[in-house]
DNA sequence: AAAGATAGTAATTAAGCATTACAATGTATG
DNA sequence: CATACATTGTAATGCTTAATTACTATCTTT
C-alpha cells in the first residue's frame, strides 16, 4: 500500500492548469499581447488578465511597453523572463567535463571546459571539480546560486535515472554503483539529474538538431564503443532495468554468438568501435606497400573516399554490419528516422554506404542520417530535457523570492 | 495550422477531474460507502456527495443499501454499475470469426465463433457477417443496441489504428489500404477501432494473462507467421507507420541477408513459422527409417520431448534462432520480460530450450514465458484496450439515457 | 472632430470545492 | 434500558476561479 498523492481537482488547481497552457503559448509564440494570449488560448480577457498577473508575480512574465495599434488602443507587450533561472548541462567525457548553461528559453549563457586527468576521475573528485566549475560559470555570469534550477550529468554509462545512480561504467571500476546524483544535490542546493549520454544526445539532436519533429527516431552513437538512444513517443525510453539501447552485444549475421558481458565489449562492438577499425587496419599493413598511416578511424573513411581500395573493403565491411544494425532496429522500432553519430558514425561515406545496402527493402524502411549537432549534441539535451520541468517547477511555490 | 482545442480550465475540468478519480477507485475497490470514498480520495464528504450524484444521474453508480455499521451510521454502499454498458471484441482469424462482449467491468457476458470461408471474405462480406452477428448477441444478451460503446477488431494486418484502416494483409489480396473501421461504424453506431492482432494478444496477456504488472514487456507470436507487440510504459507501441514489431525479417546469425518484401515472408518467418517447421521435417524424412508422421509443428517439438532425436536437433536448430531474436529484443527494449505464444511459439519444450542457451547472460537479461491465454489473448487484449476509453465516454455527455 | 476598432479592467454571476454545523442511525456502557 | 459516543451523510455558508457584461482607454480612419 503506496501512500499515493491522487491529483485532486481542487479550485487551485483551475489557475495552474491555465498558467501552465499561458506560459507555454508565450514561450512558444514569443512576446506578445494578452489580447493575443486570449484568442490563442480560448481564455476570457479576465481570465488572462489574472493570470497573467500571477505570472508576473511569480516573476516569469514581464510587460516590455507598447506595441503598435492595429487600429485602436496599442497593447502592452508581454515576455518570458527567461533569466528566471537557468539549467546547467555536463559531460562527463574521457578526458575532460564539458559544461554549459542555459536560460529558461534554452539559450546559451555560458560554457566552459576542463580536462580531467584519469587519476582523478573517482566521483568524490569529479563531483567536486562540477560543483567548482559550476559555481564559478554562475559567479562569472553574475547569477545567484539560487538561479540554478537544475543540473544534468550525462555519463557514459548505464544509470538508474530515477535514483541517480551510475549503475556500470565500462571504462572505470570504482564508478559502479555510485549514488552520483546525491553527490552532487547535497553541495549544489537544486535538483540533480543524471542520464546516459546517448540518451543525452539522442535529446539534443530532437531539441535542436537532425531529428527536429522526430516523435519516434533512434540515435546511434559509434565511437568507442556503440551505444543507441531510443527516442519514442517524444520521450526517451529506458527499459526496465535502465539497459535499453545497449546494442553493443546485438547478435546479427556474421557476429558469432556470445554471451553479453559487463567486463567486455561485445563482438559487434569490438568491430565496429573505433579501436576496433584502427586495429583491423593496422593488421592489414603490409600487405600493400602504400599502406597509410593513420592516427583515428575516421582516417580509414577518409582513404574510402579517396580511392583506397583496403579501406574501401573495411568500409564495405563495417557498414554492411551497421546496415544490420540498423534494420533490425527499423524492423522492431520502425521509427521515422535513424541517426548517426559519435567519431565513427558520424562520417558521411559510413552513411552512403549504409544507404545503399538498404536499399530495396519494403518492410524496415527507414531514413538514415547524419547528427548535427557533433559533441554538443550531449549538452543539449541535457538542458532540453529538462528546462520544461524547471519552469513547470518555478509555478508550484506559492511565494517566490523574484529576480 | 492544425485548430487543437487547448485543455482549458474551467470550473467544470474540476467535476469531471474528481468524477473520474473516484469512478476509477470505486471501480478498483470495489463496491464500498461514500465515506470510504471520502478517505481514498482526499476529496471534502460534501463534494464526494455531489459527485456521486452527478454519476448515478449518468447511470454509471447505483447505492445497493446498508453496509455493517462499525460503531455508528451504517453506510450506504454505493457500486459501479458495469451493465451500463458494453464492449466487444471481434478476431478475425484465418478461417473464423470470434467475438467476445464484455460488461464494463471487463467480464465476460457472451462470445460466438462463426466460421468463415476463404471465398467470403472480401472487406464488405466480412464487415456483413461481424454486424449480424454482433446484432444477434445484442439480442441474445437482451441488450439494446446504445449498450455497445466500441467495437475492436483484430487483424492479421498491419493496421493505421488512428483511421481504422488495414493496410496490408499478406494472406489476401483485396484487403490492402481498406478503411474497414468506417465500414463497420456506418453500420453499427458505436466508436469502432481496428487493431494488429498481435497488438491485442500483448495486451490481453497484460490484462488477465502472464503479463499482468509488467510495464515493459515483448508478446512474441510464432504461428504461420513470426510478429511482436511491443508494450512500453504501460501501452503498446506501434512506430511511426503502424509497423513496428514486424520481427519477421530480422537479420540475425545464420540468415542470409535479403531485402524485406511485403509480399513474401522474411527468411526467418519462413524457417521460425509453422509452415517452416513442417518443410524441414518432412524434408528430413528418409533419413531415419522411424521418422514419424506429424499433422503440426507443435508435434515436432513433442516428439522431441519424448526423445527423438532429429526431433531434438530440428527443436534447437530453432531455439537457437529464437533465443537470437529474444536477446536483440531484450538489448534494444530491456523489457522486464519477453512472452511467446502462437501454435509454435507456445510450446513449452521450446522455451526451455531458449532458456538454456540465454542462460550466461550479464547483458539483455531477461525472462521469458509462456502466454496464458492461448487463443483468446486477442479477444481479451480488444476488450482491454478500450475498457477504460469506453467508461470516460460515458462522462463527457450532459445528459444521457440511463440504463 | 466624430466614428469605429482594439486593448484592457471592474463588477457581477456561476460552477465547484472546503469548512462548519447538524441530522440520522448505529454501537458501547453503566 | 438510557445515555454517551462513533460513524455516515447532508445542509448552509464561504472561498477560489472563470465567464459574462459593462465600461474605460487609446489608437486609426474618415
Amino acid at each position: 500500500m503506496t501512500k499515493e498523492p491522487v491529483r485532486i481537482g481542487r479550485p487551485p488547481l483551475l489557475r495552474q492548469t491555465n498558467a501552465q497552457i499561458l506560459l507555454q503559448l508565450l514561450r512558444e509564440a514569443g512576446p506578445c499581447s494578452k489580447a493575443d494570449l486570449v484568442r490563442a488560448s480560448g481564455l476570457s480577457a479576465p481570465t488572462v488578465t489574472n493570470v497573467v498577473a500571477h505570472l508576473a508575480l511569480a516573476g516569469l512574465v514581464e510587460p516590455i511597453g507598447e506595441g503598435d495599434s492595429t487600429g485602436g488602443r496599442p497593447p502592452d507587450i508581454l515576455r518570458f523572463r527567461a533569466e528566471r533561472g537557468c539549467v546547467a548541462g555536463v559531460e562527463i567525457g574521457p578526458d575532460s567535463l564539458r559544461f554549459l548553461l542555459a536560460d529558461l528559453d534554452g539559450r546559451e549563457i555560458g560554457k566552459a571546459r576542463v580536462s580531467l586527468e584519469r587519476r582523478s576521475s573517482s566521483p568524490p573528485l569529479v563531483c567536486k571539480r562540477i560543483v567548482e566549475e559550476v559555481r564559478d560559470l554562475l559567479r562569472k555570469l553574475s547569477q545567484r546560486e539560487e538561479q540554478l534550477l537544475e543540473l544534468v550529468v550525462g555519463v557514459p554509462a548505464i544509470v538508474n535515472v530515477q535514483e541517480g545512480v551510475v549503475m556500470e561504467l565500462s571504462a572505470l571500476k570504482d564508478w559502479s554503483n555510485v549514488a552520483f546524483g546525491n553527490l552532487l544535490a547535497r553541495e549544489l542546493k537544486c535538483k540533480v539529474t543524471i542520464e546516459n549520454d546517448t540518451n543525452l544526445a539522442a535529446q539534443g539532436e530532437y531539441y535542436r538538431g537532425a531529428a527536429q519533429g522526430e516523435k519516434h527516431f533512434v540515435f546511434i552513437t559509434i565511437g568507442e564503443g556503440v551505444g543507441a538512444g531510443i527516442f519514442v513517443n517524444g520521450s526517451i525510453y529506458r527499459g526496465s532495468q535502465w539497459t535499453a539501447g545497449e546494442i553493443g552485444y546485438l547478435r546479427v549475421p556474421n557476429i558469432s554468438r556470445e554471451h553479453p558481458s559487463i567486463h567486455n565489449y561485445g563482438k559487434l562492438e569490438k568491430l565496429l568501435g573505433a579501436p576496433g577499425i584502427l586495429k583491423s587496419w593496422q593488421s592489414n599493413r603490409g600487405r600493400s606497400r602504400t599502406h597509410p598511416k593513420v592516427s583515428c578511424a575516421a582516417d580509414v573513411f577518409d582513404l574510402a573516399a579517396a580511392g583506397n581500395a583496403e579501406a574501401k573493403r573495411l568500409l564495405k565491411q563495417r557498414a554492411t554490419l551497421l546496415a544490420d544494425i540498423v534494420l533490425d532496429l527499423a524492423l522492431i522500432l520502425n521509427p521515422s528516422l535513424i541517426l548517426l553519430g559519435g567519431e565513427v558514425g558520424n562520417h558521411p561515406r559510413l552513411l552512403e554506404e549504409v544507404e545503399v545496402l538498404l536499399k530495396g527493402s519494403e518492410y524496415g524502411i527507414v531514413r538514415v542520417g547524419l547528427g548535427a549537432l557533433g559533441q554538443s549534441a550531449v549538452l543539449w539535451g541535457a538542458v532540453y530535457s529538462v528546462l520544461e520541468s524547471a519552469v513547470l517547477g518555478l509555478l508550484r511555490p506559492s511565494d517566490s523570492t523574484s529576480q
